[in-house]
DNA sequence: ATGCAACCTTGATTTAGATCAAGTCCGTGC
DNA sequence: GCACGGACTTGATCTAAATCAAGGTTGCAT
C-alpha cells in the first residue's frame, strides 16, 4: 500500500492575505458584484442577505501549496471557494494521506462540528475565497432561513458525493478510478468556466499526479501509465493550461461504470 | 478487485410493516416515550415538537434482509432508525458493491436533494425504524428552527465519518481496516447500548463477512483471515450474539491508526 | 542559454490481497 | 439425531497494483 508523503509545505501563509486592501466602499457590495455567486451558496440571498454577507466575511486571495486549514486546529472559520480549486485531504501518522476533495469555485468547505477540524485544506492553484469566522456564519445561519436550508442541501449533496467516492476508493479498479476522475474534473470545469467553452469536452486538471494518486487510493505511477494508457487509445488528449482534451467520453463513462467496453 | 454479488434480496415487503396497529391513543405518545431520542435529531424537540413528530411519523418494524430504500427510486422518505442496523451501499452495473455506512439506532438516513435516491438502504437484523415522507420532513424543519439546526448538525458529522472512511478505503491495509472497524463497532455499541454494559469492551457486529468485506473494500477471505489472525494474537475473543470481545483496544488503537506495533 | 529542481513517464520486480478450492461449523426443520 | 444450507474458515495460487529504479520534460532563476 501507497505512503506518500506530505507536500513540502511551503510557507504556511497565516491567512493574512487579504485582498487589494478592502477599502470600504468597494468591499460593501463585493458579494453583489460576486461572478459566481450563481453557483454558490450565497444564490439563496436576496439583496440585503448579500450585504449581509459582505459584511460578514473576508476576501482572500492564496498562492498555490497555501495551508487554509489545519488539520486538528480550532476550527474558526468557514470557506466559500471564489476562484481556484482546494484540496481537502485526512492524513495518517505515517504520512500517508487521502484527498477526499476537490473543491473547486463555488464549493465551501470548513464546516465541523467538533472543537476542531477533522481535515486539513490546501490551494492547488491560485485561490480566492471568502473567509467567515464561525460566530458570523453562525447568526446568518439563524437570520436567513433560505441560506441555512441552502447549505443543508449542499451539504447532502457533499454527503452524496463523499459515498460515490467511497464507491470508488472501494470497488473500482486503477482503470475505472481513472476514468471517473477525468469526467468529474470535465464536469467541474463545465461548471467553473464562465464563457461557454470555446472548446466543450475539456478537463481542468491544476493538480499534481501526486494528488491526483492521493485523491483516488494510488501510486503517481498508477496514475501516470493510466493517463498514457488513455493517450495511447485516444480516449484523450493533452492541451494547454493544465486541461486535457476528452476525445470520447462515452467510451470513459463506460471504462468508469465497469463496463470493460473499450 | 472484487465482484462480491447481490444479496438473495429477501422479499421486499413493501415498507408495509406497520408496528402493532398504530391505535391512535398509544401512537400519540410515540416520541415522548422513545428509549433512543436523546441519542437522536428528536434530542432537539420540546414537548409540543415530540407531538409533531409523532403526527409526522410512521413507526415500521422490519424483517432482516428487507430493502428499506432501493437505489435510483424516487427519495419519497426520511428515516431515523431506533432500534436495530441498516445497512446503506451503492452498486455498480456488474454487482459489485460498497456499503458506504450502518446506520445503528439513533441514526438517520434517507436524505437526498436528487428527486432519487443515490443509495439503496436494507436492514442487517431486526430493525425498527420512524418514517418522514418528505412534505411532512420539510414542514418540521421549517416550523423547529432547532430540528433543522440539528441536522445540519447531523449531516455534518456523517460527512466527518464519511471523510475518514476515504481514508480507511483508499489508503489503510487490511489488518488497519479490520482494527478500525472493531473499534468503530464497540463505539457504536457503547452509544446503543441502554443498560451500562455488563461487561464494557464488546462490539456488535450483526452483519455478515460478507457486508464487512463491501464495508472495508475486502474480501470475505481476507476478513475472515484478519480475525482470525486477532483472536490468534488475543486482541480479539469471540462473545454470544455476534458480539466480538475486544481484549486489547490500545494494540488495536495502534493498528488502526497505523503503527505498525503489535 | 544554461542548469537545477520538481514533476512526470516508463520499465522491471515484488507483494498484499484477490481468486480458486476445499472443508468446517452451526442452526433449523423434519 | 440427522441432514441440509448458509455462513465462515483455511490453504494454494494468481494478479493488479505497489515498489524500486532509471530516465525524460518542463519551467524557472540566474
Amino acid at each position: 500500500m501507497t505512503s506518500s508523503s506530505h507536500p513540502p509545505a511551503p510557507a504556511l501563509a497565516p491567512l493574512g492575505g487579504v485582498l487589494h486592501a478592502p477599502k470600504a466602499d468597494v468591499d460593501i457590495i463585493r458579494c453583489m458584484v460576486c461572478d459566481i455567486r450563481h453557483k454558490s451558496l450565497c444564490n439563496s440571498m436576496d439583496e440585503e442577505g448579500l450585504a449581509a454577507l459582505t459584511h460578514s466575511s473576508r476576501q482572500l486571495q492564496l498562492p498555490p501549496g497555501t495551508t487554509i486549514v489545519e488539520e486538528g486546529e480550532p476550527a474558526l472559520a468557514f470557506f466559500n471557494v471564489t476562484r481556484g480549486t482546494v484540496k481537502l485531504f485526512k492524513s495518517l501518522p505515517d504520512g500517508r494521506r487521502q484527498i477526499t476533495g476537490f473543491a473547486d469555485a463555488g464549493q465551501f468547505l470548513g464546516l465541523s462540528t467538533a472543537q476542531t477540524y477533522s481535515f486539513g485544506a490546501e490551494t492547488v492553484d491560485n485561490v480566492r475565497l471568502c473567509r467567515f469566522m464561525r460566530p458570523q456564519l453562525e447568526a446568518l445561519l439563524s437570520d436567513y432561513p433560505k441560506f441555512e436550508r441552502r447549505l443543508l442541501a449542499a451539504v447532502t449533496d457533499k454527503l452524496a458525493e463523499a459515498q460515490e467516492q467511497m464507491l470508488l476508493l472501494g470497488r473500482k479498479t486503477a482503470r475505472e478510478k481513472v476514468a471517473t476522475f477525468l469526467l468529474d474534473r470535465m464536469k467541474a470545469f463545465h461548471l467553473t468556466a464562465n464563457r461557454r467553452q470555446e472548446a466543450e469536452n475539456l478537463a481542468s486538471v491544476p493538480m499534481t499526479r501526486v494528488d491526483i494518486a492521493d485523491y483516488l487510493g494510488l501510486t503517481i505511477e498508477t496514475v501516470s501509465r493510466t493517463i498514457s494508457a488513455f493517450r495511447r487509445s485516444l480516449l484523450i488528449a493533452s492541451a494547454e493550461n493544465h486541461r486535457i482534451r476528452i476525445l470520447s467520453a462515452t467510451t470513459l463513462l463506460n471504462i468508469a461504470s465497469g463496463q470493460k467496453a473499450d
